[in-house]
DNA sequence: CCGCTCCATTAAGATTTCATTAAGACATGG
DNA sequence: CCATGTCTTAATGAAATCTTAATGGAGCGG
């Protein structure tokens, strides 16, 4: 996962200082608005992982650029305030923030419940996304998160090189891939073999082609290089 | 929707009568506990939308109830502590707490932040919830709750790390595990090997594996990690 | 037809990676 | 303090994988 982005919305410099330096020591990506119309460009324009918000700014209500967050973003709000009313606190709950903590408050513990909210962005958007990537061709199917191969249902194994060759191959289907550019990618740009890459090629195509004399995906181009077909679905996959 | 439940654990009478009282004025459902032990098994026989935990039980640390939980649950727990240091704060929340309120706390903010977390929930359950005490897989049967394993009926006993590994590689039937990510996960990024990986894995083979040598469950990917077969039930099982 | 280049395939070494064992360090509870 | 169980480290042999080299076939121009 990449570094978290964290909106930080306090207008007095001091605090967000603080805030902003704590989040660099941890890692943390930040931007940092001073005002409630910046922050709600801010919020919109990059889209931050986590937003963390003064409620007594200048220029707004808290509450209302909650409810203004709310009403397109699911983002977790992480309210920071000087008010320690209950009022004031459900208010800001209510309108739809996920935790409210009193000033003075402890840098650590900002850091725990910042970790809270990102534990739940980082939860919720791997459901989103809950099928595995998988790239299908014929009777050929390559879970990527699973890191297996199928082969007309039935799953085959395949050592290190030969799955990254096959997953190549599979990424840049219908265009031919020359030697350099496959050495290249599988080797990391030196000391590397045709011969060895023809090797390879011979036993992906042994483990993954019924007459391997006649390849149904992997072509052979002459004197340049590689490249998979697109097959269309004649034997019962998945 | 439904009437939330509640699930309510608080050694204390007088508390859990003041938050019990007060759930069912706000229309709440509501189960209690007064012990570590019984609250576990609420949890996992009554599936709250929400746990209210008391971190003071006489029986259990607070702590590790929460781990416990987390290990096969997402249930959104708003822990109530009479300790308000920092320390204790940030272990709750990093264990896997979603809240945490130092006593005496307002019952209005707690019906707040309970709002909080139900409006989670909400928005969470549309998508595919997976909360399930228990994993089974073929002959393999992972208690979470009890932290017990059977395997085709027989109780196993295994290690932490052995326990720690197998729920991993559950968590993730079907992937491929890096080496990296393994080690990230059970040590915690720092300093470790990865032939105590392998040995850790040896003896687990040794333990669920009738015969080591062609393991059904746990498939090693050379170069890259392990990964648990999704296995057919052959043998009878529980 | 011959010689050349490019390719597929096979076989055999070299290297990496793995499983397993055993011994020592460490912690834990009595 | 001992006893037990657990974790770590190191060493060994085995297995899988990668590399390299050799052989033979197909296409092409001379």
């Amino acid at each position: 996962m990449n570094k978290p982005l964290i909106l930080v919305v306090e207008d007095d410099k001091a605090i967000r200082n603080l805030i902003t330096t704590t989040l660099e020591t941890q890692g943390y990506l930040y931007h940092t608005a001073a005002t409630g119309e910046a922050s709600i460009l801010e919020a919109v324009s990059s889209r931050p992982d986590v937003i963390i918000l003064d409620l007594g700014l200048p220029d707004m209500d808290g509450v209302d650029i909650i409810r203004k967050v709310r009403s397109w973003s699911n983002t977790p709000i992480v309210v920071v305030s000087a008010r320690s009313e209950d009022k004031d606190k459900i208010d800001a709950l209510d309108a739809g923030a996920d935790d409210y903590l009193t000033k003075p408050f402890s840098v650590d513990e900002l850091l725990a419940r910042l970790r809270v909210s990102l534990r739940r962005v980082r939860y919720d958007s791997g459901k989103l996304r809950r099928d595995s990537p998988v790239f299908v061709n014929g009777g050929l199917k390559i879970d990527y998160a699973a890191g297996s191969v199928r082969l007309d249902g039935k799953e085959i194994h395949l050592t290190p090189i030969e799955y990254k060759l096959l997953c190549l191959l599979a990424k840049n289907v219908g265009k031919v891939l020359t030697h350099n550019f496959i050495l290249r990618e599988i080797w990391g740009s030196y000391s590397s073999d045709l011969s060895a890459l023809r090797v390879f090629m011979a036993t992906l195509r042994k483990k993954i082609e019924k007459d391997p004399s006649r390849p149904r995906y992997i072509q052979t181009h002459i004197g340049v290089g590689y490249r998979m077909l697109r097959v269309g679905d004649d034997s019962a996959g998945n």
